[in-house]
Order: structure tokens, then sequence, then C-alpha cells
RNA sequence: GCGCCAGUAGCUCAGUUGGAUAGAGCAACAGCCUUCUAAGCUGUGGGUCGGGGGUUCGAUUCCCUCCUGGCGCACCA
């Protein structure tokens, strides 16, 4: 049990002690400012109203029941209006280094999620051209969610779904189609929503090859697969040059030649929600909280988008994910509450809640302090691509995830781009690559300094103290990313935490100290290692040992 | 008109279930390389947390309202 954990229990004990409910739980918080103490509660002024007492008092009474000294606590007292603060005895914290070296590549890890299922699907664009950097944002998202959650004790599954039937795969095979005949020296227009960049000459190219016997690309089916091949292919190169791995690729197409979706209609049916109107069949979703009822099927026999999508959602659940995530870009939401409508009416147990969405606002993609807003292989977009091509996997990750998906985010490519104290990504890695390169020039093997025989309070300084704070909040801050599905307080907390590094390194040296100094700081160093590491890997960033 | 998201330092943005004097990076200015990486460090200046009400011991955080911006409001996806 920690420091933190007795804490909390002493006060809550203390508390239920003086009358508070038993359900009292009491707030622990490391305080902003370090002449407030290492630790912070505002039990007393939470009780208070309860009580009827004055905060001071209470803060008073509790104080005089607790018995922290096991916790390492050295003092405890009270601060208006009535703040119980405590202060840790020398070394007592960073004795807890011991316990982040030992953990490893396994610190931060914990069981919240209790081995249970949850499905992630992120990305999923139409195979219809190369991805652009909203699906960036998205895939950095997504496949940091799901890192995160199994980081947390989830069993997640990665899955990209592919609209592989509507109406956009007929304009792609049109595109194609004409492109193809253009080799021919005929004039063919693109059509209305049809697709015009670079690579629908590249795939049509292709096609002449390897069909020379459907020269004017005359059998539209042949077409589309083809095409659809070929970019899902492509999609697959972009992913991999990102580093994100899906573990099911579920299309669309299936849930009609499987008969799921003919079979949600039945059951939508079934369940009394749907009326006809105007030739079309309408789903009552204003019974589930819409502004208006939607149609599902047009009148001229087929489907809109969403019942698809409502069938694809039975599916996950019928497959046993009883948590789904999905991340979408913002200009989705209106699907939201339709889908999850749609699940209502089915009357199938499934929660209103689900699946849970994580919405993320839009990327504008900045050059020279321009927008920029074409690519030269897909034409009308920045892709992912070309992002990765122009300042490396690292960084590109690192800028997607740096904002609150609720926040538009501004990628600079000269800032990603530059290699100096202005870029974040480059400052925590350095803050990495320093620290590994005492043990380089010491001759030290890391795995050698396990913090066990240390002298912890040698590590005295207003800056190890606060970097051993930073470290061994590393647990928490990962538990509470993953809980709110907030990447970017993971890249906020690696900022701070290089920074405590960097400043660190700068002030206290390690090498040739005296020896016991020496340990205790190389196993600072060693920690801060761990630390780094852990926190680049949720991300899927390298920590480089060097640079 | 309706819905969702945002409005915090010159710029880009954090701010954990309401806590103590609102933070970081960049930009600006002034310093630091015979010392484990200067891709770094130190210091300075910079704020009506969009406006106005309310809830409370306490509000950037919760509620109401107004203003501004983005996105969405199809028998498109």
């Amino acid at each position: 049990m920690t420091a933190e954990d007795i804490l909390r229990r002493a006060l809550a004990d203390a508390a239920r002690a003086m009358g508070a409910p038993d359900d009292f739980q009491a707030q622990l918080e490391r305080p902003r400012d370090p002449a407030h103490g290492d630790w912070a509660s505002n039990v007393a002024m939470n009780l208070a109203r309860v009580l009827k007492r004055k905060p001071l008092d209470i803060a008073n009474d509790v104080v005089a029941r607790l018995d922290v000294q096991q916790a390492g606590v050295r003092e405890a007292y009270v601060a208006p209006p009535g703040f119980i603060n405590f202060r840790m005895a020398a070394g007592a914290e960073a004795a807890r280094l011991r316990d982040v070296i030992a953990a490893a590549d396994t610190y931060g890890r914990s069981d919240d999620g209790k081995g249970e299922g949850v499905n992630v699907e992120f990305v999923s664009a139409n195979p219809t051209g190369p991805l652009h950097v909203g699906h960036g944002r998205q895939a950095a998202i997504g496949d940091t969610v799901a890192t995160l959650l199994e980081a947390t004790g989830w069993k997640v599954t990665r899955e990209f779904y592919y609209n592989d039937a509507g109406v956009q795969i007929a304009n792609l095979a049109l595109s194609v189609q004409a492109r193809v005949r253009e080799l021919h020296g005929e004039t063919s227009p693109i059509p209305e929503g049809g697709y015009h960049g670079e690579y629908i000459r590249d795939i049509a190219r292709d096609y002449a090859n390897a069909h020379p016997d459907d020269a004017m690309a005359g059998n539209l089916d042949q077409v589309r697969e083809f095409a659809v091949a070929a970019l899902r292919r492509e999609q697959d190169l972009d992913l991999q040059a990102f580093g994100v791995q899906f573990d099911v690729y579920y299309l669309e197409s299936s849930l009609y030649t499987e008969g799921k979706v003919d079979e949600t209609v039945k059951l939508l049916v079934a369940a009394g929600h749907t009326f006809e109107k105007d030739g079309a069949m309408w789903l009552r979703t204003t019974d589930y909280g819409d502004d208006k009822d939607r149609v599902m099927r047009k009148s001229d026999g087929t489907y809109t988008y969403f019942l698809p999508d409502v069938a694809y959602h039975v599916s996950k659940w019928r497959r046993g994910f009883h948590r789904a995530i999905n991340v979408q870009g913002a200009d989705h939401h209106s699907t939201v509450t339709r889908v999850r409508a749609g699940l209502q009416a089915l009357g199938m147990g499934i929660p209103e809640g689900y699946p849970e969405y994580e919405l993320h606002q839009m990327v504008t993609v900045m050059r020279n302090r321009e927008e920029m807003k074409i690519s030269k292989r897909a034409g009308s977009y920045v892709t992912v691509r070309d992002l990765i091509d122009e300042v490396g996997r690292d960084a590109v990750r690192y800028f997607l995830l740096m904002r609150k998906p609720d926040s538009p985010l501004v990628f600079d490519i000269d800032v990603a781009r530059s290699q100096s104290e202005e870029n974040p990504v480059y400052y925590v890695q350095m803050a990495h690559a320093r620290v590994c390169g005492i043990f380089r020039v010491g001759e030290r093997d890391p795995a050698g300094v396990t913090g066990e025989g240390i002298d912890y309070t040698q590590l005295a300084s207003d800056e190890e103290r606060e970097l051993v704070k930073a470290l061994l909040g590393y647990p928490a801050l990962v538990t509470a990313a993953a809980r709110t599905r907030s990447p970017h307080l993971v890249t906020q907390y690696l900022l701070d935490t290089a920074r405590l590094v960097h400043t660190w390194y700068h002030k206290h040296h390690v090498l040739g100290e005296a020896a016991e100094l020496q340990e205790a700081r190389l196993t600072l160093a060693r920690a801060a290692m761990v630390v780094l590491r852990n926190g680049l890997a949720l991300l899927g960033i390298t920590a480089p040992e060097r640079m």
C-alpha cells in the first residue's frame, strides 16, 4: 500500500469516527505550491456542512486523530480555511523509486478493466483514397486510447470498419473507369461526387495492365473490386507507416451478404418502432431523443447509411463487446443519436450509452504560416503519408495527440520538423536520451541499478523532490487518461516530466559524486528512464537512447 | 432557427470528481558551453479565465442567459 493509500484511509477513518457518512471518501491531492506540503486534503471543508461545524475545527480534530507515521509523514498541520497538509519525512517518497524500477515495463499498469473486453473502432475510412490528416488524428487517438485501456487491464480489440458498399464506392468505380477510358484517348469526365486525385490514374493504369480484355473498363463490378482492393492496400501501407495495427477489419458489404441488414430491419419492424411514409420506411428515432424521425429504407428500396451502422453495432454487441468506443470526426456527431436510437429500438437490452463516442475536431495543417490544403497524390487534401514523410512518425503521432480531442488542432509542419527546443517531441525524447547518456558515459548497466540499499535521504533538493513526485504520479496519470480517454494528458505529463528531468540534469551532477549520492541519483535517473520510456510507449513513440 | 464543440498570457494550448497566489510551450528581452548531450538550463515581463447573473465557505470548473467562432442539421456518408 502506498503512502497515498494509507493517508486516504486514515483520513476517511478519522472522518467517519467524527460522524461522516459510511461511504465517505477522502480527497487527497498534490498541492500546486510545495509550500502547502507534499500532500493535502480538503476533507474538513467537505464535512463542514454535514457536521455543521467550522472547517478549521474539524481539521484540527482530524489531525489529532491521525496516526500516519507508517506512511512516512513527518508532519501534519492545518491551514486556513481548513486544508490539512502533510509533509513527508526525508527520503520517504524517494524510497518508492525502488518499486518503479522493479516494475520496469509494467510500471503504470493496473487492472482497472478487470480483463473485460472493449472494442475500439477508429479510422474506418472509406476505401476511396489515401488517408488524410483527419484520419491521422483518429488513428493516433484511437490507437493510444486502445493502448491506454490495455495498460489499465482491458482486453482491447482494435477494429476498422470499411464502408465498402455505398454510393461513394460506386463513384470510385466510375472515376477509375473514366481514367481507364482516358488512357485510350477517350474524353471521359469524372462523375459528380467522383474522385480526382492522382492515385485514381495509378489505379486505372494498373487495371488496364491487369485486365487487357476489358479495355474500356466496362465491367464495373470488376473495376470496383480492383479499386477497393488497391486502396485498401494503400491504406494498409499508410497505417503501417504510422505504426497502427488492427485486430479486425469489418466490411460493411458483409452486413448485406450475410443478411444482417435485412435481419435488423425485421427486428426493428417487429419491435414496433417503424412506420411507412412517402414510400419510405422510417424509424421513430424521436422516441429516443432525436429531433426528427429518420428514413431507414429509401423509396427506391435501398437503405440509408445509418441502418447498416445499427446492424454493425448489433454485431459488436453479439460478438460479446459490452463496451464499445467509436473514435470519429466531430462532423459525424449527428450519427450518435441515430445509432443509439436504433439500438434502443431493438429492445435487446443494449445500454443507452452504447456505443461510447470519442469525437475529435478538425485538423488544419500549416506550413510557412499558411494553411496547406493540397497533396500531390490526393489532390484536395493533405495525407497522413505526406506528414510522415515530412516530419517522421514520432512527431506526427505526438502532434496529433497534443490537444484534447475536443479542440481543433493546428499542425504546424515547420515546428514539427524543427530539431530544436520549440519541438516538444524532441524535448521529451531528449530527456530520455540524456538520462541514458549518464549510464553510457559512466559505463553502468541500467539493469544493475535496482534501488536496493540506497540512502534516499540523499535526494533532498527541490528539483529531486519534484521529479520524484512526478515519477510517482505516473500510474495515477495513466489511470486518469484511460478513464477519460484522453491521450493529451499523457503528452502533457511527459512534457512536464521532461522539463523536470532537464532542470535536474542541468543542476545536479551524477557521475563522480560521493558514492552514496551518486548511487541515489543513478536510481533517480533509472526511474526517470522507466517512466519516460513507458509514457512514450503508450503514445507509440520511440524512446531513443541517444540523439 | 435547432443541436454538438470551443472561447484562458502576444501565439498555440493545459487546467484531473469545485480548492490555497490560474499554468506550460512558443514568441519577446537578459544571461549560461574547459562540467554525465546547448536538440539543454536560468531569469524578466505578460491575465477582466468571452460578457452578465446564480449555486457555495470557495467557481476557469456546476446551472441559466447573451455574444463570437467551428462543425452538423437529407429518402448523402
